[in-house]
DNA sequence: TTGAAAGCGCTAACAC
DNA sequence: GTGTTAGCGCTTTCAA
């Protein structure tokens, strides 16, 4: 048990290592500029000293810091509610690490002040935001603050910024394809909020599905959630109330298919003879439900990953294109309930 | 848009506002030495110039970085299955951030080694462990390098540090309690990990409710789980080949009601009539199940929120007991499976 | 009450 | 290749 405070510095090292305190301060950077000889006492003057380079000092001369900031910018509620989130992170936090990196978390509900005080190249080297609503100014203030920025989930068109975004439109479109090979004719949809990439993606690919195969898109079963089940179970009520004749439903997230399975098993409707239904997410939630739901899987994890990636490739600036994109596939997941 | 790199510095400000840097900094540390005058003269530089502190400089001089690590040691997939950590993550969030701090994210996956060498008083004021298994030593090592801890969860016995958990055992006792209440004799549990001080807590108030209603505590009935869906499917699988006669089980966790309801499914039993369930967590996932599981809810986000202020009191030291602790009260929630 | 000065531990530019 | 030096921006004595 080393006394708390006093923890060796670099010019204690030199001096054990009887170097100078810069060459010291090579090896650890692994320098190449280092006789093997003189590397070899510096790292053994080094374990001996159990010597650990103090972050703040070095970022104060370098003005990096070695950590990138995650901003959600999300409402209290549907952080966590969403496994989406979890698995993001997990996925962020995994590649953040790897990079030798730290990770600080900043959970962005409505009041954002104290927060972008410390978003600035002093503080972080990169930021990565996820779940951007409508035209939040945050990003673009960031970017002109030098920072690099890596969002989770395609921007508002006009955006210039890097992204990472999964196949809404691709898995939204192989949802409801499943549902017309099915036999389904009368297919609904519950959307997503308009304001975000996500709602506007998966709906733009169930219009695809319907297109593709010569069915008509009638606005009337398109019926716009929040992604919350409540939502979902409202919209269900009122698209049996006018189209009582509905045989299928794609909801853009597996909360509102959930909310849609109340409301149809309310209404005395069966799942699937009556009406099938295809959700979005794969949560685990899908799982527990009756009948099982089936749904769109994505790769929240892959996402999150591929989010840190590129978010230190902008930093280390290996390639200069700062409006780079990747779109990671989705799957289909049939269960029961279609 | 200003220029990203060049921020306003103290001297700047001084300068801009006609006094030494000295006093810019207490104006900035809200020192009370300081003449009203003078204050509001470099509180107008600040905001003139839109000064924000480097805080590189100052954790180099005072040897604290305001930032403080939540470090979740648990295994990959559990982390964020288990809607616990989430929320018991905001909780945290908004602590840490209320006090104007930074909160550092570590999912520690096993691999722990570098880790450690982040985990020191020169990097951050204070760590924070969430779901500690065993003797795990790190909360111990932590201690002796002079770092405040606080951990989620009761500690195993012979640990003397800080901790925050909820009311497991009481809240077991009122779940095997309502079952006796409903006329249940033969109550089976399937317990969490005997490792930790959860799994361990439930299974004592289990067997205290029934001691309470002079019920026979046969250890047969209980069989061990690890927190996981399967293992619960596993276990009441079991459970129901040796001990056909039972009427009720207590899990020690939502997910592995869940896996037990579906067995029970799959055994033809009806639930709460053959055999009445109730679980623990009250995750999102005990509303969908068929019939939605009864449980006992746990408050954790508080949890996260006391977590956070309790770290902050022993970072500032107004408080110098290091071994302080607080237990959250549980509830239960009554649902149609029982 | 306030200014001046001395570092905190490190990197990088510059000599040798 | 390696030692020396000059700061990075800040807090904190120490005088005044």
């Amino acid at each position: 048990m080393t006394a708390p405070t006093d923890r060796p510095t670099l010019d204690q090292v030199a001096e054990r290592a009887g170097v100078g305190r810069g060459t010291v301060s090579r090896v650890i950077n692994g320098s190449p500029q280092v006789s093997a000889h003189t590397r070899q006492a510096v790292e053994a003057a080094v374990a001996e000293l159990g010597y650990v380079p103090n972050l703040a000092a070095r970022a104060l001369v370098t003005r990096r810091t070695d950590a990138v900031a995650l901003v959600i910018s999300e409402s209290e509620e549907r952080v966590f509610s969403e496994p989406f989130f979890a698995g993001v992170v997990r996925g962020i936090s995994a590649g953040v690490s790897a990079a030798g990196r730290q990770l600080v978390l900043a959970l962005a509900a409505g009041e954002e002040r104290p927060l972008e005080r410390y978003l600035t190249p002093q503080h972080i080297d990169g930021v990565l935001l996820v779940s951007l609503h409508g035209d939040d100014p945050l990003p673009e203030l960031l970017r002109t603050r030098g920072l690099p920025v890596v969002l989770g989930g395609r921007p508002p068109s006009g955006y210039g910024g890097a992204y990472v975004d999964v196949d809404n439109i691709g898995g939204a479109r192989a949802g409801v394809a499943h549902l017309i090979d099915n036999g389904r004719k009368r297919i609904a949809t519950i959307s997503g909020p308009r304001d975000m990439g996500a709602g506007q993606d998966r709906l733009a690919g169930y219009r695809a599905a319907l297109t593709a195969a010569g069915l008509a898109d009638d606005p009337a079963l398109v019926v716009e959630g929040d992604f919350s089940e409540v939502s979902g179970l409202q919209a269900m009520r009122s698209l049996l109330a006018c189209h009582p004749d509905l045989d299928a439903v794609f909801a853009a997230n597996d909360l509102m298919a959930i909310g849609a399975l109340r409301a149809l098993r309310d209404a005395g409707r069966r799942v699937p003879e009556d009406v099938a239904v295809v959700g979005f997410d794969d949560s685990p939630l899908s799982r527990v439900t009756d009948p099982p739901l089936s749904t769109v899987r994505q790769p929240v994890e892959e996402m999150g990953r591929e989010m840190a990636e590129m978010l230190l490739r902008l930093i280390s600036g290996v390639d200069g294109d700062t409006h780079q994109s990747a779109v990671l596939p989705t799957e289909l997941v049939v269960r029961a309930s279609s």
